[in-house]
DNA sequence: AAGATTAGGTTGAACGATAAACGTAATTAA
DNA sequence: TTAATTACGTTTATCGTTCAACCTAATCTT
């Protein structure tokens, strides 16, 4: 293995001066011993050893992407294609800027302080948090930047990225609405139990309440199954007498779940039922009819994410600060006009 | 930050003593003195510092999971689902085993090659590899063990994990011709090119010839894109006057894009035209008529691969082996009994 | 009983880089 | 002309571990 002793020996320099040159301190090296130092670097492909780099810096430049393992579920949550897109666009977003990702599921706050300490990790991104102990222990007691993203902690001093997920909630029913539906039901999945569905069933209830409409407990389906969920909320509305016209599901893959159950229950979408989604995700566009959802911009998401922890790693002090982005309709065919 | 010496020193040992217990060296240590040494690990959430360890012996127990990066476009491949969920087990298996996991997505090998030697990683898992000269210089030059999920080498050294696609577009197809099936098209899409899809299309012609039948030429369709490719594949069976009865595609995406160009051209799935997927991603489960599909067991593909690079990290004269996995075909109701 | 082994340690150097302080010659300012 | 500054370096200590060699008392072999 090449070091930067074997450059500086060829060089005829001190390691320092190889040190300087690597990080760009300019004003201590001359322009032609520079790049008599860089040519010689370039010929041995050599590159500086990050162990040496992080032990006496104690700075790594490894930003952690975090994945909460559902309790038991082994398998992080990159099997949701949402986190891997987000993954994706964050990785991209920090190798620009010279940061590695390291990847990390975990069960517990005391997993990740952990690792954090072990490779000195500059700063740690939080996606899918849930609505639990775990991840506000952690957030709690982080000493390292950390951003989280899609849940808010009022409460606490946190820096997060979210959706404004209320207008989301409130665009879907309006958008129902202005296309006639009176009749809306609600359905939302147990194992995202956070801020985010508080949120989008508020919206849900303000749209309502603007065209002085309230909502009824018999059309709420909460705490449902993601996989099995839309069958268990198509199955429901099938038997009802009195049916709602419309349903807002807060995730695309239970829209598609209800869409699906429909199918098999001789309820057609959207002439007997109109279906809203929300997230504008690759199952959006794959079902049939396509899914009218709500769309986010996931790589927005990953820019403001990554800025606001960059940020933090350079101000100490910037420790609380919170980003909401817009949301919008896009429309596809589930959804008819009454 | 709290250190193996403030360690030693409360413990009243060197911090070769408390070096040993880390690195469980039972031999150098008595029973009582590991105790003591431990508790006062506990007490102050003692974890070692991994650039110091790895600087010196050389091994950072980190593993890359390395993205290609298509030509020009930004984000790396964990948008697929598909990598997404690949990269989720891995990621399992590997911290099970003490491996921290690098996500590194690259667009050519000598970008690879540098983050490698920086981290001095101890292993890398290439997922979604390319047929170009990128991935292929990458495997050659490699010093460290690379396992090669979905790809093989034939005429290189290399640690492979595949499908037995051969087997896959068989089974694919024979399911087909045992349904009644005597007119079969055949889709890929072009940004995969690999191995994979020539075993695939091989199977296919194999299956074909066991009832003395060839492929139609205009039954080909290859060099179709992911996203627009379904809708072309679909337009031109529709404008066929002799047309297919029906199709294999070699990834569901493909598949459901069919199932939806046709719903657009007043052909019907299944009774009118046949389609058969490759992959049981999540798509097929969610289109309608769901997907009937060659199944892959993601999981253990993952698991193989973290098993064979383990191997290959002990043992380096372990570089050339190849584990083909089986696959099965997933019923759904895409396909019609003729 | 004498030498060999074992159990349970210790010591000092090394890993590859950076921080901080310290030259030294040439140039500039007063 | 002399002091101050600048440009371009070097030197030494240090980061937190592990490696390799060494030590000592107690136990085992023959």
């Amino acid at each position: 293995m090449i070091t930067i002793k074997d450059i500086a020996a060829e060089a005829g320099v001190s390691v320092m001066t190889v040190s300087n040159v690597i990080n760009h301190n300019h004003a201590r090296v001359s322009p032609a011993t520079e790049q008599r130092i860089r040519d010689i670097m370039e010929k041995y492909s050599y590159v500086p050893n990050m162990a040496a780099r992080s032990l006496i810096s104690k700075s790594s430049r490894i930003i952690a992407v975090l994945l909460p393992m559902w309790h038991g579920s082994t398998a992080s949550m990159l099997r949701d294609p949402y986190a891997g897109q987000l993954a994706g666009y964050l990785e991209e977003l920090l190798r620009e800027r010279e940061y590695y990702v390291m990847l990390c599921s975990f069960e517990n706050a005391e997993q990740v302080l952990q690792v954090q300490r072990t490779w000195q990790m500059d700063g740690m991104i939080l996606i899918l948090p849930h609505e639990d102990p775990v991840t506000r222990e952690l957030v709690q007691k982080t000493q390292k930047p950390l951003v989280v993203i899609d849940r808010r902690y009022d409460d606490l001093e946190t820096l997060s990225v979210c959706l404004d997920d209320r207008a989301g909630g409130c665009l879907a029913t309006q958008y129902l609405l202005k296309k006639g539906h009176r009749k809306i039901a609600f359905a939302a999945p147990s194992i995202y139990e956070s801020s985010v569905i508080r949120d989008r069933f508020e919206g849900y209830r303000a749209a309502l309440a603007e065209y002085g409409l309230t909502e009824r407990e018999d059309w709420l389906f909460d705490n449902v199954s993601l996989q099995a969920g839309g069958e268990a909320v198509a199955e429901a509305i099938s038997r009802m007498s009195d049916r709602p016209t419309a349903v807002v599901a807060t995730e695309d893959l239970l829209a598609c779940g209800i869409i699906k159950g429909c199918q098999g229950r001789g309820i057609q979408v959207p002439m007997d039922l109109s279906v809203m989604g929300f997230d504008d995700s690759m199952p959006a566009r794959l079902i049939t009819p396509g899914l009218t959802t709500v769309a986010q911009d996931i790589r927005e998401k990953a820019d403001q994410s990554v800025k606001m922890l960059m940020r933090a790693i350079e101000d100490p002090s910037f420790r609380n600060d919170h980003r909401v982005l817009g949301v919008r309709v896009k429309e596809r065919q589930s959804v008819r006009e009454l």
